[in-house]
RNA sequence: GUGGGCGUAGCUCAGUUGGUUAGAGCGUCGGUUUGUGGUACCGAAGGUCGGGGGUUCGAGACCCCUCGUCCACCCCA
């Protein structure tokens, strides 16, 4: 018989943690929704050149992309983020601006698995269409902020950074590219290849020997059109208002070509892995565009679930939902009275558990105490033949008969009691 | 894609310079007399030592290939 095994970078997300996922994505949802964005659900996969449009210049487009040629001879790609797949929503269907959105689900990208890096992974977002209003910007990143508040995250750093417009972006590039050509010997082979593509990456080199020719680029804040600095100068004006600390990185380039004007990023500063940014975001003002819709503006933003999971860990703080049985049947005559109570709770609103396949009453017993249960409801031959349940609190080990058709009345009565 | 570490029971790991029937802890299941959990004690099940080739009288240990995994680069969430 064969063998299987999760694909590389896939991997199963078993409960507990599948209840956990559950419970992020609700508490997300919670949030976004008070701030009136709205679930959008679109396709996991696309035609290829909606995702071409991140620009040819990333490496999620270039070499990461999950693409394939379908039955019908349609080029498709698994998208590798969401942001596309949404922007060509807005141009397909037209949706009256402002245009607020959010997200949940799994993106693929194609590349070697490490810590809090996967090929498939999850991410929730939002996305904010038709509106250049620099307070707009504050208002998303207010978002993801709250939310890492509310999972109780205390050491996520906001940087934030502004690309300028496409303008000012092309001329800041001419100037990178002749700083860096100029020290060219100070680079390692990989940056020069880099360096080629998109100068811009090079910033983001991480090898320690290239710190210093980094440091002293130029900076992209001498760039900026008169707009642009205005744009970003509201911006903190409006995070400070909001009393949102944030730190300007002017090395903060991001990987998605269509980013300009606001960009900002998300750093746990307890993950001790390469992969620190939990979330990140910007503007994309000419990508509806570039998708055949409406010159649009858009920002927003997406975080991701694994990485921002693991600061949870790191920080310890946003445990796994509790899971327990409110009660345990424990069924010792062949198991027909508990099928039956266990439903009668169910009805009720009540979780309730049992053990299967006629085990011991010890056997059972443990069961009960492992489901978490706050009552473990007894019916053996005596309680059978007498009519009658024993009803044992799993806490003080105290006991009583209840007579078996009121029983499930009973300890539904006490557990409400405990619950309030 | 590049480089490095690691692959032994469900999980975490031992396994001495290659030498008989591969071990532990946890977990699971059962038991410690009559129908009662958390503790303790006893016992059981569970592994073709990632896979394939090679060296050897003999390989879980050594060599090669391969797959997987982890970490770093890269990239990004």
């Amino acid at each position: 018989m064969p063998s299987f095994q999760t694909t590389p970078g896939t991997r199963d997300i078993l409960p507990p943690d599948a209840v956990r996922w559950r419970s992020f994505v609700e508490e997300f949802d919670a949030i976004v929704s008070l701030a009136g964005f709205q679930h959008i659900v679109v396709p996991m996969f696309e035609d290829l050149g909606v995702f071409q449009r991140l620009g040819d210049a990333t490496d999620v487009v270039t070499k990461e992309m999950y693409d394939f040629v379908d039955k019908g001879g349609r080029h498709v790609a698994l998208r590798p983020e969401q942001t596309a797949g949404v922007c060509r929503s807005f141009a397909q269907h037209r949706p009256l601006p402002p245009w607020k959105v959010w997200y949940s689900g799994p993106n693929f990208r194609y590349e070697r698995a490490q810590h809090g890096r996967y090929r498939q992974f999850d991410q929730v977002g939002v996305e904010a269409l038709g509106s250049d209003d620099p307070l707009l910007d504050v208002e998303v990143i207010a978002l993801a902020v709250d939310f890492f508040q509310k999972l109780g995250l205390r050491n996520v750093v906001l940087n934030i950074n502004s690309l300028g417009d496409s303008g000012d972006r092309a001329r800041y590039v001419e100037a990178l590219s002749q700083y860096f050509q100029a020290r060219i010997g100070e680079l390692s082979p990989e940056s020069v290849a880099t360096l080629e593509r998109n100068p811009l990456r090079v910033l983001d080199s991480k090898r320690d020997s290239e710190q210093a020719v980094v440091a002293q680029a130029p900076f992209i804040s001498g760039f900026l059109s008169d707009e642009a600095a205005s744009h970003f100068a509201q911006v903190k004006q409006g995070l400070d208002a909001l009393g949102i600390a944030y730190v300007v990185n002017e090395r903060l380039v991001r990987g998605l070509d269509y980013y300009c004007r606001t960009t900002f990023e998300f750093q746990s500063t307890a993950l001790e892995s390469a992969q620190t940014a939990v979330g990140g975001g910007g503007r994309y003002d000419g990508l509806v565009e570039d998708l055949g819709g409406p010159a649009t503006p858009g920002i927003g933003f997406a975080i991701g679930l694994d990485r921002t999971l693991l600061a949870c860990d790191a920080e310890q703080v946003f445990p796994h939902p509790s899971t327990k049985a409110d009660v345990f049947v424990i069924d010792t005559t062949g198991g027909l009275q508990a099928l039956q109570l266990c439903q009668q709770f169910r009805t009720a609103g009540f979780a309730s558990e049992r053990a299967y396949g006629g085990r011991a009453m010890k056997a059972q017993m443990k069961a009960a105490d492992k489901s978490g249960a706050t009552y473990a409801v007894i019916i053996g031959t005596d309680e059978l033949s007498q009519g009658v349940a024993t009803v044992k609190s799993m806490v003080d080990g105290y006991q009583e008969e209840i007579p078996l058709d009121s029983v499930v009345e009973h300890v539904a009565a006490q557990l409400r009691k405990v619950s309030s």
